[in-house]
DNA sequence: TCTATTTCGGACAATTTTGTCCTTTATTGT
DNA sequence: ACAATAAAGGACAAAATTGTCCGAAATAGA
């Protein structure tokens, strides 16, 4: 579904914005620890991240990365996905064809249209505040 | 979402399953033309799928490879994806978790359920013999 | 200013995926 | 038996993804 460096990003970024609530800022090694990834390849993903301004960063003693508390409830998860992976998950063809469409549809086309709806519908409204809130919430983890 | 192999493998055997309806027998020269995928890595695939009992491969002269005609509403979409992909992508976590489930769920534990049980069911009740039909009624198409 | 801290960025390494080439094996027709 | 055809399978190569290492740049505090 989603590449390693995508799902290292959704978590990197949710674990910054529940800890960015709580008005803290966090470093690249608490987020490793906590989300459990690669710490060097994690920082390549954080700069992706700060990149497309979707997290902020601060070098020097006491930096890290943080994501504006008002800012939390505006990004929403197509916009990580689409910065480390692309749209193609949620707007592509299903069998990878770049002109599939009600006129050229291949195979999986009608069976395929729903199901992208609801994936680029879930992706396109879950902001990182909801996600942040079940977090700190401890509905939901990051780790197992 | 799938990967190239799957791809591939998807295509060619819709390909062969359409052509088995009408009786063909078709050869890996003919399914990489008419699926437009490097010859060689189509041969990798297609014998995935012929190990996986989901093709038939004739040898020699006149061979190639074909889906028994009464067979071709008995083999389902997951079948083939789970044969060379694996069945994460319609049974596993968005996140890549091993244990996500309900009572350790991920972030987009709740948010995904739904989406990847909509994927599991088209892969689950969608026929080779459904989408060859399409095929053959020229309302799908294998190429663009 | 000096030092410690932390992100940034480039180069490199390992692994996986994708793709190629060539030989072997099976089969058909002559 | 022989030649031609087509899949099977092994070895290898290229590209993409994942992951590591290390020095540079920025910043805060003493």
């Amino acid at each position: 579904m989603f590449s390693k460096a995508c799902e290292y990003g959704i978590k990197a970024a949710v674990f910054i914005a529940a800890r960015s609530q709580e008005g803290k800022r966090v470093s690249l090694n608490e987020i490793a620890g906590e989300i459990n990834s690669p710490v060097a390849f994690t920082a390549k993903v954080l700069q992706q991240l700060t990149r497309n301004n979707i997290v902020d960063s601060v070098r020097g003693p006491a930096g890290g990365f943080e994501i504006n508390k008002n800012k939390a409830d505006k990004i929403r998860l197509s916009k990580i996905v689409a910065a480390i992976d692309g749209d193609s998950i949620y707007k592509g063809c299903a069998l990878g064809f770049q002109n599939c469409n009600e006129n050229l549809p291949c195979p999986l086309h009608h069976k395929f249209v729903l199901i992208r709806n609801e994936l680029r519908q879930m992706l396109e409204t879950t902001s990182l505040l909801d996600l942040s809130k079940d977090i700190n919430d401890g509905v939901t983890f990051l780790k197992s």
